[in-house]
DNA sequence: TAGATTGTTAATCGATTAACAATC
DNA sequence: TAGATTGTTAATCGATTAACAATC
């Protein structure tokens, strides 16, 4: 019923809310949140209805009520338990981006292969074999998990979560990945951000060359 | 006239085909493609009339003279020049990714302000500081960058960039960027991509419970 | 009230899918 | 030729935008 892409500017509006809050503002309208959010009032207030959220004509909405009622239709249950697979530099740099940072997104288990890395804890967050994948998953009731493996690796990897219960996927490996309908999988390619980003700065570039 | 989701998927097609190439297999059907690439064979074949390059009904598509047709049409300068801003653990993530892996894709240049960073040479490449990045990037050619900032730095970089003549960027910040129309804007925002996973794998789980 | 903002309905836009004729 | 695959055209689908009536 949502729009898959209605969920990601919610948790965009989510965030510059909790700002806005943080700074002292009490209520905001459409197009001042629009403003900051850099899509139309007319989307963000469309983006709302379809979370059942209704604003006051008078007023706009109230930041923190608003903000809250995001939160609990993005994540009903508060915490939500995330694994981590592959502890190579990405796998490092996504564990200290999470962190401390975000209480409601937590990375409670990463799993690699390395016997040198089994059981170490890096940011906080202990490192398993992949052969305890299935047990720590069960026992701490993960439904998503990360993918930060080499990409001859990934459908290894999906399978086996797939297998342990996980029903979502944010795969970082430059691969694609087969699973079943009731596994979702979002990809997060780095080569393929850059060539597109380059593709149009090219294209922007000779633009700004035919008429500056 | 291309649609910019089409330039994604020609990326994942170009590396795909490098695969089946250096595997031996010389020509390809649309929809041996498409097994691998998780589309349909239907856009394959759409995507790549966009482009101009046209199949042979009996042999299907040659994979190397496609993997080049596509090479030239995302990339017909031979080498993307990109800067990165920002060496933090995310930054240096990202440096070790294209450090040799891609030829065609070269960070030549990275920038932060931590004067401890300033000068060194990390993955093969050196860090500048903040201030030098108009004159490399001019001297350079740079045209795309890669901002890996803290968020409240990241509008400000954006501003830099911009006037230094960039014109596409890949943004990791969790910021919206206010850019003019001549530059390019592509977000990368792993809280967000998180928070869609974790939504959609609560969705399918829940559904999977009812029915099994 | 007056007026800016709201939610809703209709029109538009873009991309994907389906159906079909063309090709080697 | 026969047949699978191709490129193209028409229909569908989804999301966005524009226009409008409702609201505080």
């Amino acid at each position: 019923m949502t729009p898959e892409r209605t969920i990601g500017r919610l948790s965009l509006y989510r965030r510059l809310l909790q700002q806005e809050w943080d700074r002292g503002v009490m209520n905001i309208f459409s197009h001042q949140l629009a403003a900051i959010a850099g899509v139309t009032a007319a989307q963000i207030r469309r983006d709302l209805t379809y979370i059942g959220y209704y604003g006051n004509p008078r007023l706009g909405y109230g930041v923190r009520e608003l903000r809250e009622s995001i939160e609990s239709f993005l994540n009903p249950s508060g915490v939500e338990r995330l694994a981590l697979v592959g502890v190579g530099n990405l796998g490092r740099a996504i564990l200290a981006y999470f962190s401390g940072r975000h209480r409601k997104l937590s990375i409670v288990a990463a799993f690699d292969n390395d016997a040198t890395k089994i059981g170490r804890v890096i940011q906080g967050c202990r490192v398993y074999g992949m052969d305890e994948l299935p047990e720590v998953v069960r026992e701490n009731r993960i439904e998503a998990a990360i993918i930060a493996v080499p990409a001859p690796n990934a459908q290894a990897v999906a399978d086996v979560l797939t297998m342990a219960g996980v029903t979502g996927i944010l795969n970082f490996a430059p691969a694609s990945l087969r699973v079943g309908r009731n596994v979702y999988v979002e990809h997060n390619d780095l080569t393929m951000a850059v060539e597109k980003v380059a593709y149009f700065a090219r294209a922007r570039g000779q633009l700004n060359e035919v008429s500056p």
